[in-house]
DNA sequence: CCCTGATTCGC
DNA sequence: GCGAATCAGG
């Protein structure tokens, strides 16, 4: 007898399922996890391509595909090198001091009155975390596990860096490599 | 950071 | 053929 652990082969049926979500517009981990626990959304948009699927609805497109940029084959690379310098790590950063966004404070809004709105503001100060003086610390004393969120300006004898402990992720603690990447990646253009 | 699809390439 | 890893954009 059989009794086996069925793969995850596409059968007509999930290619079915699959045809059909994806013309309805359904985005590739939706499918994926309709389909089940065995496919990830990798799995279907392989599929998709290899189905010759990919465009379902293109109005009016006129953009084919962006060149397919030259890969150098990036493939399996196992490089950690860890080459920390305290310079370039300061000099990277854009510790600009912009406002804080409000953050939706108090309950959310459901029908709000036009008389209401002007008691609701938000001081846009505090954009910057509060380091102790003794948590502060110089450029000579960062190190692998210190963030090197640079605070202040660096000509001045305030200056210096958050210092709590970084993520091993990056550079910074938890709270500047959020704001960090907050600000790159949003605008961008 | 979350998410999306697109592509490549070892298996 | 398959899909993880990666890339690129929102």
């Amino acid at each position: 007898m059989d009794s086996g652990a069925q793969a995850a082969g596409w059968t007509d049926e999930r290619v079915e399922t699959l045809k059909k979500l994806w013309m309805e517009g359904l985005s590739a981990s939706q499918i994926a996890g309709e389909l089940g626990q065995g496919v990830t959304r990798n799995a279907v948009i392989g599929k998709v391509h290899r189905l010759k699927l990919s465009a379902r609805a293109k109005p009016t497109n006129t953009a084919p595909r962006a060149r397919p940029a030259p890969r150098p084959a990036p493939r399996r690379v196992a490089s950690p090198s860890a080459s920390h310098s305290p310079m370039s790590a300061a000099a990277k950063p854009r510790p600009v001091m912009q406002a804080a966004r409000p953050q939706s404070i108090g309950a959310t809004a459901l029908a709000m009155d036009p008389e209401m709105e002007t008691e609701l503001y938000v001081a846009p100060v505090a954009a910057e975390l509060y380091i102790p003086e003794d948590k502060r610390l110089s450029l000579l004393q960062l190190n692998e596990h210190t963030c090197k969120w640079p605070i202040g300006d660096p000509l001045s004898k305030e200056f210096y860096f958050c210092g709590q402990h970084s993520l091993e992720t990056g550079p910074y603690c938890d709270f500047h490599s959020r704001r960090a990447y907050h600000q790159l990646d949003k605008k961008r253009r």
